[in-house]
DNA sequence: CGACTTTTTGAGTCTAGTCAAAACATGTGG
DNA sequence: CCACATGTTTTGACTAGACTCAAAAAGTCG
């Protein structure tokens, strides 16, 4: 059921990418900026400072003093919390329009996870100070980045949710489902994946090992419930995967 | 290892008791109204009105519409998700001072968590209305719900760690040592954690079974890390569960 | 083609869950 | 104050889901 090569298709990055016109395009997506005027967003676009990102490099590392609030431009990029054990966790993984940093710029010292390009990125960077200076000017964006973090919490809470009681197929299962529903790109039969996704970055979503997740999909697989291959997936049977997690419900 | 009796004391909660001074000195507490003037205190006071629960009783249900933000004046409250395989999820438990309502009141329309109160208590409650009205009348609030909300999401990101990547052992240990440091009452020997602590309830915060919390607590209390009871926890070798914690990067 | 990475497969082990029953506490009413 | 009803904790035996280690197979890229 693979296909000789990954179906997934990332737009080329190159650091003139950026223009103007996408720059306002990605600063108008976060839910706390979609709602003002074209002039704000052109003058809070002064504040940005773009930078290209190699795959695989980090924008900042946990721990480091939280200094920028940041927009995910082009590309993709991974939220990764290392433990004491040395086992990484995927927190999330984010793409155009989606802000990172944690808003740590308001009131915390140090970013609490390490953010890492997946793919060739163009990220939009505002420092700390710039960013309260927004505040202050359009205080209705103030309320509007509480209800986008209250947002993030809510996720954070299903996920612990999730982790304290599903088998890692039901994990598994809404992993694919979730980054289904924000990154997929609808074909003919399946949606798929519009992201380089490993086993072993699964592995690191749900709290599982690549082998685990490998034998999992190779199921999933069998049963017609997605197409996979070497770093990609797509959803053939939504219903399917959404009845594993509900099945849950006889034990 | 056990007392015959539970040496946890809780205040009785009788409803005269959220005196007008008492309930000016919790709406101090919060993060958000701390740094406030002793005259704002008392205007926000008024908006708050006070409702006692007896133990055991739901302050808000999961789905409800999210009508108000609340804090816990006396008694200790548990913020509880039910997933559809039946199990709960114990995501917090909260005392004195603390928020919860989990400001939906700010842009989401449901209480993603069910809180039920786990002693007697008396409950703070403001109006969405209410609490937005203060927020305009107060701007140096807002940021600091922020911030406030931000460090949830932070403690979320670590609890998602750990239960990726932490044994029930290591996730037991974190759990006692997170509760001894909120809740924690110094004594000759060991931190007593101040609420009724069932191992059912530890269980539901470590995504694990009584069973094997019992099990746990029973070698915990061999190796002399706690002692414990009927409902009861205190910590005596702090050192030694943050080894065990640590122990993980072995691996 | 050949080096490298990712994925798959296999076998063995162990952690933690399940089910069932006993032991223990706690509070109540006689 | 004792006996009982109820809720909590402990213990035991068994099971299974998922991890580990190891090696082979399959893709990918220069």
């Amino acid at each position: 059921m693979a296909l000789r090569k990954s179906p997934v298709r990332l737009d080329w990055v190159d650091p003139a990418a950026c223009t103007l016109d996408y720059r306002l395009k990605i600063i108008g997506r976060p839910p706390f900026f979609k709602h003002l005027p074209t002039e704000a967003i052109e003058e809070i676009n002064l504040q940005f400072h773009d930078h290209s990102y190699p795959a695989g490099q980090a924008v900042y590392f946990e721990g480091d003093t939280a200094e920028h609030l940041c927009l995910v431009a082009m590309g993709r990029v991974k939220l990764i919390r290392n433990t004491a054990s040395g086992h990484e966790v995927l927190l999330d993984i984010l793409h155009g329009g989606e802000y990172f940093g944690n808003l740590k710029a308001l009131g915390a010292d140090a970013y609490d996870e390490t953010a890492i390009t997946q793919a060739d990125c163009c990220i939009l960077e505002i420092s700390s100070e710039h960013f309260e200076e927004i505040l202050k000017r359009y205080p209705g964006v103030t309320l509007k980045v509480l209800t986008a973090v209250g947002k993030r919490l809510a996720e954070s809470r299903e996920q612990i949710a999730q982790l304290s009681t599903f088998t890692v197929d039901q994990r598994i299962a809404a992993a694919l489902l979730r980054l289904a529903g924000k990154v997929g790109e609808a074909h003919e039969e399946s949606v798929l994946i519009q992201l380089p996704l490993s086993r072993q970055d699964l592995g690191a979503m749900t709290g599982s090992t690549t082998e685990t997740v490998s034998r999992v999909m190779s199921r999933f697989v069998e049963e017609g419930l997605i197409r996979s291959g070497r770093k990609w997936v797509a959803v053939t049977d939504q219903k399917g995967l959404e009845d594993l997690i509900k099945k849950g419900a006889v034990n």
